[in-house]
DNA sequence: GTTCTAATTTTTACGATGTAAATTTATACT
DNA sequence: AGTATAAATTTACATCGTAAAAATTAGAAC
């Protein structure tokens, strides 16, 4: 009988080539990045990953689910910061930054249009841990008499200005003249203000 | 002595492209259109629009830009709507938002990473004629005293707020779950509640 | 009206991509 | 050792962007 690849050696290859799609992501932007490209620097040959992928889909949904995990993983750090609650939803908020600023192309990746997610469950386990946290921050300022009204809607609608906000700064609309946290200053404020009971 | 495009001919065989390309990416999305298509839709040789367009980012940076002015079209419509402040900012949001949903293509198009539009001054032109109506209704309600601040960034905050409420609708991100109307109730209350003047 | 000339168009060509199919290689069991 | 068969590689094909060569064509000059 032949040699039968065990779970781990396919884990670990497919860990491998996620890792490389990462860098190139980075370096060189979703564009450059082939399945041949990825075999190259595996030093394998270039439709060796099709035994580990069924197609380049799927490579980019397992791209995009280790982004939902580190990011999910990022606010969560940030949701355990000791304080009041105003200070750890301003530690999530500023984490939601931080990652989308640190690695632009794997927030690009899990926000851009294009979704597909459908079809691939793991996707939609990381990206429903991430959306967790999110709803929670906001659940502490409710909590504390800080805000009014139903967390779901309020998270959503404090997610969308943050990832508006930062979307517009990632593709370059805001220009030179705005400045990105003069803008997120007004923006906060105003939800915040605009989200406190009467 | 040889033929020579007349500038209007010139003009008429891009107009007629960028048509072709429009259609073609609301049918059938961005990674589906290719300049020989677009060549086979005007009923001509694949390599002839590369008389017309220098690659196919000049004829993208010209979608992009027909898809601005028509968007800051639908905005400047909205705004001259007759009415009051309030009524007429609204009508311009519900114009940016009904724009976005009814050529979703576009939209992601004008909106989405990978941009490029330096080197593209008529996109330029385009896109600062449409932030021109973001900001223009921000300082009726400023004037109206129902808003206070700079109109510059707050109207960068509505945009921000609006842009990614509807990037998140338009990747599904939303899910079935939540309604887009309601979570642009909550959003748009808030921040209106937010910027009052104290 | 024929011929010439240069702009326009088409054809051809090249490297790259995604992926299917055929082929080769390597290994575990008899 | 020999063989069945999973894994890997090679080959192949359609498509893409685009460069270069070849063919076409429309007006100027005669």
């Amino acid at each position: 009988m032949p040699k039968v690849l065990s779970a781990a050696e396919i884990a670990d290859f497919r860990e491998r080539l996620i890792d490389a799609a990462e860098r190139l992501f980075a370096e060189k932007g979703l564009e450059a990045v082939s399945l041949r490209q990825l075999a190259g620097e595996l030093e394998v040959s270039p439709m060796t990953p099709y035994r580990y992928f069924k197609d380049k889909d799927e490579m980019l949904a397992a791209v995009r689910t280790r982004g939902f995990d580190r990011f999910a993983q990022a606010l969560e750090d940030a949701y355990v910061t000791p304080g009041s609650a105003p200070q750890r939803a301003t530690a999530v908020a500023d984490a939601y930054i931080r990652f989308a600023f640190e690695h632009p192309a794997a927030y690009g990746l899990m926000f851009d249009l294009c979704d597909n997610q459908t079809g691939y469950p793991d996707l939609v386990r990381a990206s429903e841990r991430a959306e967790k946290t999110m709803t929670a921050y906001i659940r502490l300022l409710i909590d504390e008499g800080l805000a009014g009204g139903d967390p779901i809607l309020i998270a959503h609608a404090f997610w969308a200005a943050i990832h508006g906000l930062v979307m517009l700064k990632l593709s370059g609309k805001l220009g030179p003249k705005i400045d990105f946290d003069t803008v997120r200053g007004v923006l906060f404020q105003a939800l915040i203000r605009g989200v406190r009971p009467a």
